[in-house]
DNA sequence: TTCATTTAGTAACAAATGTTATCGTCCGCC
DNA sequence: GGCGGACGATAACATTTGTTACTAAATGAA
């Protein structure tokens, strides 16, 4: 994760130094667990390699809702902020390397952030971008119609689209894998 | 807007009192457009008495995709905090009584909060809740049918469903306003 | 009041999407 | 190399949802 986060001033990342000491490197192979739905979240991740995806089960369907790439943070949030049963599970998709934390050290760092204007700034910054990925991604639900969505995340992320298995991107799109089948060869054959 | 701020220390309160000096009380009929689709956001808003929502034209359909309603917030931030044309237009639903204030009054606002830790926490608290609306609002997205998500609304927030007219209802549910019927007359048989 | 506008319900038909089942391919594992 | 499971495509049929059109009730303005 230190090579990521040095586009941060070199002087914050000073600071920053002695709170990620306690992060671990982890190696684990595709479909790892690294959450179950209804446990507490005490881990903290930083993806170094791989992906994961955010999941939960629905009388039986296994939904995604989220993923997650290479130098991004992974943790039910409102599991892991308010001590309660996540409505979520964490599984990796590829073979991952990980940093690795417990919620106390997490929160060291959090706290030392918040002291530092600049930190702060960032906190906020990446709170807020995170909250209108939401929005973003919810208006599109409301807008568009399937094709228009997967043709859209086609477009903004086509990574997302090769490395991840298609009955999971129809899972987060809210469509049967079928239909996205069926999407896929519409596209094909109009082109 | 001072009273419901009230659960606030006191201490904290009084800090706030020279920042909150700048809101203006104004009086609006129904239907009154806050803030139009592509303009960049200059008000901030504060909902004493009434309700509004957040929509945008997608290809000459009006859509809604946010209520708001007494004591909230109101601004289309992601264009308050960029300065960059708003993607979304505000518009009263009922008359309202609204706190209205410029730009720069609430960034001295948001700067005099984050140097106060307990501000601080309770802007962050606030910020955090508001992305998770809108990620259990998504997730009811992907999960639920649009018949379950209407019940969902009656239950959790059964004065909306009183209060705003249903094709506004419609279009926040993803739905055509004749579904909407459809499902409130299969509810109603089901009883 | 009267009239126009907004809003909600319903029917009929069209289009989109889900479900189930089947098949073929690919890939990891032994 | 063979085997089993995961994955993706396709077809057929069922269900959901949208669209259009019509009607009626509620609402607000003159």
């Amino acid at each position: 994760m230190f090579e990521q986060l040095r586009n941060i001033p070199p002087a914050t990342m000073e600071k920053l130094q002695p709170y990620l000491q306690p992060f671990r490197r982890i190696e684990v192979p595709a479909k790892t667990c690294l959450l179950r739905e209804g446990e507490i979240a005490r881990k903290f991740y930083w993806i170094e390699q791989g992906c994961v995806r955010a999941c939960f089960n629905n009388d039986g369907a296994d939904i995604t809702f989220q993923f997650f790439f290479e130098h991004t943070a992974v943790a039910s949030i409102e599991s892991f902020r308010k001590n309660i049963a996540s409505l979520i599970a964490i599984e990796t998709i590829e073979p991952c390397v990980l940093y690795c934390a417990d919620k106390q050290d997490v929160e060291a760092l959090l706290t030392a952030v918040s002291g530092d204007p600049q930190l702060r700034e960032l906190l906020l910054e990446t709170i807020f971008e995170r909250t209108f990925d939401y929005m973003k991604h919810f208006l599109s639900f409301i807008r568009d119609t399937p094709q228009q969505r997967y043709e859209r995340l086609l477009q903004e992320r086509p990574e997302l689209v090769r490395r991840v298995p298609q009955h999971y991107i129809a899972s987060y799109l809210g469509i049967s894998s079928v239909h996205l089948s069926r999407i896929k060869s519409r596209i094909a054959k109009g082109k």
